[in-house]
DNA sequence: TTTCAATTTGCAACCGGTTGCAAAAATGAA
DNA sequence: TTCATTTTTGCAACCGGTTGCAAATTGAAA
């Protein structure tokens, strides 16, 4: 159906090597020749098949996009920012969406059977020794949101979730909080030990403790659940909440038991998603460097 | 670096039609045969490249995913269904973000040079003409919360819009509201067009008109400034907005100015996202059926 | 005009598989 | 055991390109 390379070395009357140069830049081509060439190929409508090419190239211009995190709105606006930055530099995003029950390895399968040029792995609740099973199948992966962490090889971008909780925990403090508490994600998240670690080792500085508690993962229902419990027993001044769209879901707890936020009880989230704008809500803006995780995925 | 057929074969000592025989299903391979390849094909870790596969079946399993909303809410979990969808079938979604600048013809080019299987197109903002570039790439295209269209071969799976109008202001008449109005998303789109029409043609049949305006996007800024410049005015006492996060915008707007809903002023809202159901916001609830529109990718 | 280096071009093999066709092997009936 | 059938296997060509190498062309210097 579609035009060939043949097709168009046919109708200019030369040899395929010819068309295959005019069209693979950096290889050595007279003008006459691919003016020529390009008259032909755009007389049939032709151009290159990528998939063809990357069978002798062993360059298929598509990277794996993995996530788990089809929920949280906040990577709605990750997706975004990854596909426009992929898409700039040439590179497309073949998407894969984690549900819990798919497994690592036929994923990894899955990717190399499509000889993907790399992996990106973005979230933060997944094991580091997902992204490490790529690395061991030799395909360059970068692990956003992920923690820095002893397995070679992988990169990791995110924020530094240790210093994160030492910001909430500096932000309460000053604002005059002497009773606070910690709401994290899912325990086993690193960005929730993390972020936990930092937020009690400032307070303890400062000569204060928190109380700890989880949600079952980074989510509405899970954020309000929890607040609705923590209300029900001894509910602290302040509390620093895992993320935004968990924040959120607390906000809506609080609201439900009839009090106010921020003059009965005070809440900090962390993510800078845009839905926090919406709600007036004072939240810590920590904005993701996303340029520069893009830039890392070309460095690979 | 990674096994190849002809390795496997070498190490089974048998044709390399026989290895890829076996790793066709529907082929003719005898047990013993089959065996002999499977264990030799463990042992070197191999599985067959699904590009090169291509090259000769003509069938890449890539599904190319083409929108441009990222950055309503709503999209994540259309997002979600598609991956899951598509993934259960064995098929892989190449995401193709378009943004304003992005031309069709470049986008029809790119997935064709990627080979894809089909493309779906999921907007409710694009053009009609649109969808149809890729029908005369000779794609099979299916275009999600389109419109039903003229334009033949181009499956159109959505909810009926028109329809939704009409239910909308039932409602509103049910709960007595004498002075309503629509606010729609960009009057170009065709969802607001037939949104609209819908709404407005049900008021009249029960002899009530409807004042009408629009906002530039799906988006919250938009409703909400929108809101507030119709509060500015005369505000009507019910409005139909465009989509829930136009609503959840225009709430915004109405509580800023100090006034309730639903005491002060009704809103209906229309998608049923998630996050509709966080603000106890009364919202028509109407699920679009993704299965079905997943279903028809696999008719094409 | 000849000579020689620098460019440009074509040949042919290869990337990793699939598949039509004919030969070989297995099966079953006589 | 023999012969006709069916099933399994291998050969070789092909999918749509790329690329090392040598031959052909070009251009400038002698």
């Amino acid at each position: 159906m579609t035009a060939t390379l043949k097709d168009v070395a046919a109708r200019a009357g030369v040899s395929s090597s010819a068309v295959s140069r005019t069209f693979t830049d950096g290889a050595s081509v007279s003008d006459k020749m691919r003016r020529k060439v390009l008259k032909a190929a755009d007389e049939l409508g032709y151009s290159p098949n990528f998939l063809a090419r990357s069978l002798t190239t062993r360059r298929t211009k598509m990277i794996g996009l993995i996530s788990n995190n089809f929920h949280n709105p906040v990577f709605l606006t990750v997706f975004d920012l990854f596909t426009r930055g992929l898409q700039d530099r040439g590179l497309r995003p073949l998407l894969v969406n984690l549900t819990d029950e798919t497994d690592p390895e036929s994923s990894v399968q899955m990717l190399r059977q499509y000889s993907v040029d790399g992996v990106v792995v973005t979230s933060s609740t997944l094991p580091p020794a997902f992204s490490k099973a790529f690395r061991d199948a030799r395909m360059p992966v970068v692990n956003t949101f992920g923690r820095y962490s002893s397995s070679p090889d992988v990169h990791v971008i995110g924020i530094d979730n240790v210093e994160c909780g030492r910001m909430a925990a500096r932000t309460l403090i000053e604002r005059g909080y002497t009773d606070v508490a910690f709401l994290g994600g899912p325990e086993s998240a690193t960005s929730t030990q993390d972020r936990m670690q930092g937020f009690v080792s400032e307070l303890g500085a400062a000569g204060m403790t928190a109380r700890i508690s989880f949600a079952d993962e980074y989510s509405f229902e899970a954020g309000r659940k929890s607040m609705l419990q923590l209300l029900k027993a001894d509910p602290a001044q302040a509390y620093f909440c895992g993320d935004d769209v968990l924040s959120i879901g607390a906000l809506s707890g609080i609201q439900d038991a009839g009090l106010k936020v921020p003059e009965d009880i005070g809440i900090i989230g962390l993510n800078d998603m845009e839905m926090s704008g919406w709600e007036n809500i004072n939240l810590t803006t920590i904005r993701q460097p996303i340029r520069q995780i893009v830039q890392a995925s070309i460095e690979m």
